[in-house]
DNA sequence: GCCAACGTTGGC
DNA sequence: GCCAACGTTGGC
């Protein structure tokens, strides 16, 4: 059982679309660090952060949970796509995606600044400055801090 | 909207 | 395989 952090702008798609949705693919990640957690280390069960990048402000906005481990991003195939990469195809994917389920949303987005407050969250890569990976790894004591800052009692 | 930090691309 | 140019991310 692992955990996770994963960005996205709100104006895009956000916790409360996830609400609303109870499941959705996780699509559109270009970038092969993140793919590879993707790939090969996320497991179903899984339980992951919801970060609002980009955001007013920006922050934790709730949890959610891996519902399918790692499978070809088919949004690579489709020439119409804005997720369209001619690089990848069905036989030889070169982007992956999971699905998310809906856990919970935090009652107030826990802001980036606040996570940079906390001592006990020092070293979170999040905080790092210049850090843009869109799919962390954390702890799981860090996740644990990040719920109860939120005022979240139980996942 | 600015721009620093970072990842990717491609010429050589 | 180096590295300059370019594109993107994301806080502010």
């Amino acid at each position: 059982m692992a955990y996770w952090l994963m960005k996205c702008e709100p104006s895009a798609y956000s916790i409360d679309n996830l609400e609303k949705d109870d499941c959705s693919s996780w699509e559109g990640v270009r970038n092969y660090q993140a793919r590879n957690f993707m790939r090969d280390k996320m497991q179903i069960g899984d339980l992951a952060l919801f970060y609002h990048s980009n955001a007013e402000p920006s922050g934790v906005a709730g949890v959610m949970k891996i519902s399918r481990a790692g499978y070809p991003d088919h949004f690579a195939f489709d020439a119409e796509h804005k997720y369209f990469d001619a690089r990848s195809t069905p036989d030889k994917p070169l982007w992956y995606m999971v699905d998310v389920a809906f856990v919970a949303k935090f009652a107030k987005i826990l802001p980036l600044q606040q996570i940079k407050a906390e001592p006990r969250l020092t070293g979170i890569m999040v905080a790092q400055q210049g850090s843009r990976l869109s799919i962390q790894p954390i702890s799981e004591e860090h996740f644990k801090v990040i719920c109860e800052l939120s005022g979240l009692k139980k996942i």
